[in-house]
RNA sequence: UGGGCUAUCGCCAAGCGGUAAGGCACAGGACUUUGACUCCUGCAUCACGUUGGUUCGAAUCCAACUAGCCCAGCCA
């Protein structure tokens, strides 16, 4: 009830200490993602995080494609990025950016840094190059062409940008320090030559900035104050501080790390992502089993369950991996008040109400969601035949089954009770017939209260009901063994997807678009699938269960 | 074994020297026209990675250990 003082993460205090101390006026965060995938869950979070840190200090959120790197990337991502940031709720507004439009600038403040003598060309090998780093343990040793001259340095570079070297002959670094204990500041290459045609800047440029000289820059030209990575760039951040200082940002940006999210047995590497839609395992990126955006979107993820998730789980530095259940739980929250709630029948057998009247349909009022009566009601084809789930029945019922069986008597939801009198089984024991009698007093809303029953099922009026296709989800990475095999293979669990071809639904769906959203009364929430749903032929994904303590063995 | 970072309940995560928040999960119970929802209750008691120290008092400060993660791309 009370909105309770929801504690600060680092990186909140962060920034309001900067505020209060006057570093920042204004707060600029940015999401910064190189168009060389798909995004998925764990982007939702940093963009989250930056667009949400935005939002609470009055701010700015940009969205800047980070394509400094032409051999890797590929417009068909930025497309996919920008549809996903967007659906999430991230408003860049009109501060859409490209490092590459940053170009020139970039090369300017490299001659400024040659020209400071803070950078040279150098001539060195690849393999020379590594070799000269030296290791984790052994501090590196000066690259023979450490100590060019400015004039010569200033030629060169221009060489290398008029394309007068081939790729990988000659690279501009950063003079710094070769005895580095953190390897990052041992002269890193700040420019390499790549002859390669540019997805957004065409051919313009043969030589290209390598990340830890781009970012700071794009950062600071962009007026960003709060540059938030993820906690592998940590021994970065003095590579960082050191571009911003040399190349003399009057508002140094500042970079902060935090710990990337990952979901308990869950796949998110490109590679295996890759080879499931390749082995047909999959059926896209966006196949609903997997955690890309575009395949959450599809299961029925809304982007508010997405942002209650990611609040759920907080910022921190420690590397931690959330459990799946989290993220169940922020959907059927989500949902639960703003999903209708209809009967629809999985697995279908017939239940015929013998003393009701022959070919008679009434239409009966029922809540679309009882609990937001906002939804209103609307009207459902009862008759003498429905379709009741399956396992709603029992020949011989276990302790505690206070469903339909021999003799029992149960409320068909929103409608009478009925009580079992028979059922009929074919040659092979398979039950197809359960013969009930109802009592037309106990009608749902007549105030009937004569007498009780412990078990309320759902149906479907056979006569109108629709057939459609309902998929159901398992985890596509078995849970017991976790996601690798020790060969680096995956555990794919073999039931992680489950197609019903025969299902019984309400007429009611008429109106229904894909990507609508529902909830199947004791069965879950279902989407409509955006990809093989038509008007004919509905296909609905099962976006979770309803959480149950039934069992069916005590 | 060089450097950087992290370590609080099964999973996240507050805590910032004054005597362990919260959420998820789980387990009981109440209610129930969804065995759902909701509501109660329980769930770290020489306990905050370990061991020492400082202090009237430490998860919080110090020291030493231990474990895990990241770094030797002309990737980001």
């Amino acid at each position: 009830m009370e909105n309770e003082t929801i504690s600060k993460n680092f990186i909140e205090q962060i920034i309001e200490k900067d505020i209060e101390e006057g570093h920042c006026k204004v707060v600029k965060t940015r999401f910064p993602p190189e168009p060389n995938g798909y995004l998925h869950i764990g982007h939702a979070k940093s963009i989250l995080l930056n667009y949400g840190l935005a939002q609470e200090y009055h701010g700015q959120f940009n969205l800047r494609f980070d394509d400094t790197n032409p051999t890797k990337e590929d417009i068909e991502f930025v497309e996919s990025i920008k549809k996903d940031v967007e659906w999430l709720g991230a408003d860049w507004e009109d501060r859409l950016f490209f490092a590459s439009s940053y170009f020139d600038q970039m090369y300017e403040y490299a001659v400024k840094l040659i020209k400071k003598g803070k950078a040279y060309v150098c001539d060195l090998t690849p393999d020379e190059i590594r070799e000269y780093r030296g290791t984790l343990t052994q501090p590196g040793k000066n690259s023979p062409y450490r100590d060019r001259s400015v004039e010569e340095n200033l030629e060169l570079f221009e060489n290398m940008k008029n394309g007068m070297y081939e790729d990988g002959s000659r690279v501009l670094r950063a003079k710094i320090d070769m005895a580095s204990p953190n390897i990052n500041m041992r002269d890193p290459i700040i420019y390499r030559v790549a002859h390669m045609t540019h997805h957004s800047a065409g051919d313009k440029w043969c030589i290209y900035p390598m990340y830890d000289f781009a970012h700071p820059i794009e950062d600071a030209i962009e007026g960003i104050t709060h540059s938030i990575c993820t906690l592998e760039f940590e021994d970065h951040r003095p590579l960082y501080d050191w571009v911003v200082r040399e190349c003399e940002f009057e508002n140094p940006p500042k970079q902060i790390e935090f710990a990337k999210l990952y979901l308990t047995n869950v796949i998110t590497g490109k590679r295996y992502i890759k080879k499931l839609v390749q082995e047909g395992i999959v059926d896209g990126w966006d196949d609903p089993r997997l955690v890309s955006i575009a395949a959450l979107r599809r299961r029925g993820f809304t982007p508010e369950s997405i942002k209650m998730f990611v609040d759920l789980v907080g910022v921190s530095k420690a590397n931690s991996s959330v459990d799946y259940a989290m993220l169940e739980y922020c959907i059927r929250e989500d949902l639960k008040l703003k999903a209708k709630r209809m009967m629809a029948v999985l697995d279908p057998v017939k239940l015929i109400i013998d003393n009701y009247p022959e070919g008679q349909i009434e239409y009966l009022d029922v809540p679309n969601n009882q609990e937001n009566e906002e939804m209103g009601t609307r009207k459902v084809p009862f008759g003498k035949v429905l379709y009741i789930e399956r396992e709603d029945f029992m020949e011989e019922p276990p302790k505690k089954y206070y469903r339909l069986f021999p003799g029992n008597e149960v409320r068909l939801m929103s409608a009478y009770f009925v009580k079992c009198e028979s059922f009929v089984k074919d040659e092979n024991g398979v039950i197809t017939e359960i013969h009930c009698t109802y009592d037309p007093e106990t009608k749902s809303g007549s105030g009937f209260t004569g007498r009780k029953v412990k078990g309320t099922i759902h149906w479907v009026c056979a006569d109108t009901a629709q057939e459609v296709e309902a998929r159901l989800y398992e985890n596509i990475v078995d849970e017991e063994k976790g996601v690798y095999n020790e060969d680096g293979s995956l555990n794919l669990n073999p039931n992680s997807l489950t197609v019903l071809k025969s299902c019984y639904v309400e007429p009611s769906f008429s109106d229904a678009v894909a990507g609508d959203s529902f909830q199947f009364v004791r069965n879950g929430f279902f989407c409509i699938d955006t990809k093989d749903s038509t008007k004919e032929h509905l296909v609905f994904n099962r976006i979770v269960s309803l959480k149950s303590s039934f069992k069916i063995n005590g």
